[in-house]
DNA sequence: GCCTGGCACTCGGTATCGTTGAGTGCCAAG
DNA sequence: CTTGGCACTCAACGATACCGAGTGCCAGGC
């Protein structure tokens, strides 16, 4: 598609635009190791370059900038098995991983931070929650008198918890049987598919039984239960784009969770690990490239570890963070958070 | 301590600097209704202010900007019951608190997004945890040979959960046995001040109890139980800025939680609603003022509501803003957060 | 035939320099 | 004490010129 000095050449343009964030011209280009070719015949190619839509040219006067189809061809021309982490951060890794403990939701937050870091850019880790887990235990706590909290925990170590209305005082016996009853039926079924519970012959009880059931379903269903996101870092973009407007549409994307977690979703599924610019059809993201990946416990996809950053941002690094990071996750995840 | 015109004048210069941003010259001042004075003489005056410290000028042929001791004044001045909000504005508050529903946390987390987008600038909501309620269950699940997770409930209605990672496996009947053994001493108690539990003189079931015992021991200890924040609508500092650094910095503040909670815990402390610039010492922040309230539940301190805006906010939607969403929502969160 | 040095040309960025006008401080008269 | 008048200041703005990085093209050379 592109010959060995094209490719070489719109390597060195992306390089160098990723590292000065100014546009680059031939001489510069030149000058780059390996091409043993004056400007003159850089700017030939950097001219074909541009008529094929890899290269932009702000004005006539000045020099080149990759187009995202630069960026997709730099991309997907790194060694497919990413590039390593340099010395200091993989230390860095390594530490944050060995001492990071918690819950589940603490771990990911965490992480969300640690990434941001790493990288330097806003990172995302989202926990799925379309959790097929088995119900481990179903439990049934009464908080005032007629407020019940219902506490489902899920083999993956997920608490899910729910609080009851009831229209009429139950006593504390009633609901202990209540407890007692749905744990029977409940655990060992998966959350989602909640099954029922027959009448036991006492009405007291079943009534709350069936406010049970009624929260657990409407508690699996897609409405209340979307995945869980965490951000971290993303006053990094306040550095990567100078541009307040820019700022300000991507800060406001970042909260919206659920556009963002859509978004990511449809990374994965269209198989990428990258989206450049307009690829992900997000229009405020126009200048923002997306890195992810997915992490498993326990063998078992889990969630996803993302990047959000400028297009121009240092693909082969964020690429191998976010490899290693969301491995070393799932790994952490798996072995119970309290270990290391 | 300011006679009635200078007030008048300073009050003028404030709000018409509020809304502009720009400094505010004589003429305008002397336009205000109210004030049947002449530019010259609202000139003399605002130079008084001005070596009195209410007001400065960015130059010499510039008009005058409110200083931190201007806004204070103008603050201090308001009514102290508060402006009320306007129709539109409780109309909101109305509708949100009329629909708002879900658990605790998903409740301050939409609070928080609701409060920022009713006044414009970031919104942080805390919940304490210093939690002092009482524990109403304890329950042990195991999730692997290996692995339990300890499940406290608090009569808050607040859900604790902790990883165990035991060095031997335990067999369920054991940990059913711990769990009621422990539940048995310390539902009832306090969480934060777990007491202890007599041998039972099973060891293996001793052992589990002892292992959950000190789980809890350091889920209710400082390090790992830290308020959790909930801000929303950070992206609107990119709007209330304009240098980017500033917006950076800011940003990066409300990425610190406990910074934050800090922050607004030391000016709850010194008993204000409202720290201007750099009455809150924290240099990264000067720019910007912060108004808070805390909530209840049930009579009890649960959290603090706050909004960080910059030093030129509008104090007085903003405080009235404040103030109410932190009634209502103790209200929601009294009644049972599944009740309107 | 491709590479390259040379060269004219383009054009954004920066610096210089008036000009403008909002706003001030001061003063003298009401 | 207030106010109109007035000289003064100075940031903001626009015009102008200049600079130089970078280009496209061409003609000569390997």
């Amino acid at each position: 598609m592109l010959d060995d000095r094209k490719a070489a050449i719109l390597r060195a343009v992306v390089e160098e635009y990723i590292e000065t964030a100014q546009p680059v011209g031939s001489a510069s280009v030149a000058r780059a190791p390996g091409l043993a070719v004056s400007p003159a015949t850089v700017r030939n190619e950097m001219g074909a370059l541009e008529r094929d839509g890899y290269l932009a040219q702000p004005h006539t006067s000045a020099g080149r900038i990759p187009t995202d189809k630069g960026y997709r061809f730099f991309v997907d021309s790194l060694v497919p098995s990413g590039g390593r982490l340099d010395v200091v951060q993989s230390q860095q890794v390594r530490s944050f991983f060995a001492q990071a403990h918690g819950e589940l939701e603490r771990m990911l937050s965490d992480t969300s931070r640690f990434l941001a870091g790493l990288t330097d850019y806003a990172a995302v880790v989202v926990r799925d929650v379309d959790d097929p887990a088995t119900v481990r235990s179903v439990q049934l706590v009464s908080l005032a008198p007629a407020v019940v909290l219902v506490v489902v925990v899920l083999a993956s170590g997920a608490v899910e918890k729910r609080t009851l209305d009831l229209t009429a005082d139950v006593d504390e016996v009633v609901v202990g049987a209540a407890s007692a009853r749905l744990a029977s039926f409940i655990v060992g079924g998966r959350f989602g598919s909640v099954g029922s519970v027959p009448p036991s012959g006492d009405p007291a009880v079943d009534t709350v039984v069936t406010a049970a059931l009624a929260a657990l379903a409407r508690a699996s269903s897609d409405a209340d239960h979307q995945p869980q996101v965490f951000v971290g870092g993303a006053s990094r973009m306040a550095t990567a784009f100078d541009a307040v407007g820019t700022i300000r549409q991507v800060l406001d994307f970042l909260e919206q969770q659920y556009v963002l977690v859509t978004l990511i979703k449809d990374v994965l599924d269209r198989g990428l690990s990258v989206a450049i610019g307009a690829e992900h059809g997000v229009e405020p993201l126009a200048d923002c490239s997306i890195v992810v990946a997915p992490y498993e416990i326990e063998g078992e996809p889990a969630g996803t570890v993302g990047i959000l950053g400028p297009t121009r941002m240092h693909y082969e690094q964020t690429l191998a963070a976010v490899a290693v990071v969301s491995k070393r996750l799932g790994h952490a995840l798996s072995k119970g958070p309290e270990e290391r």
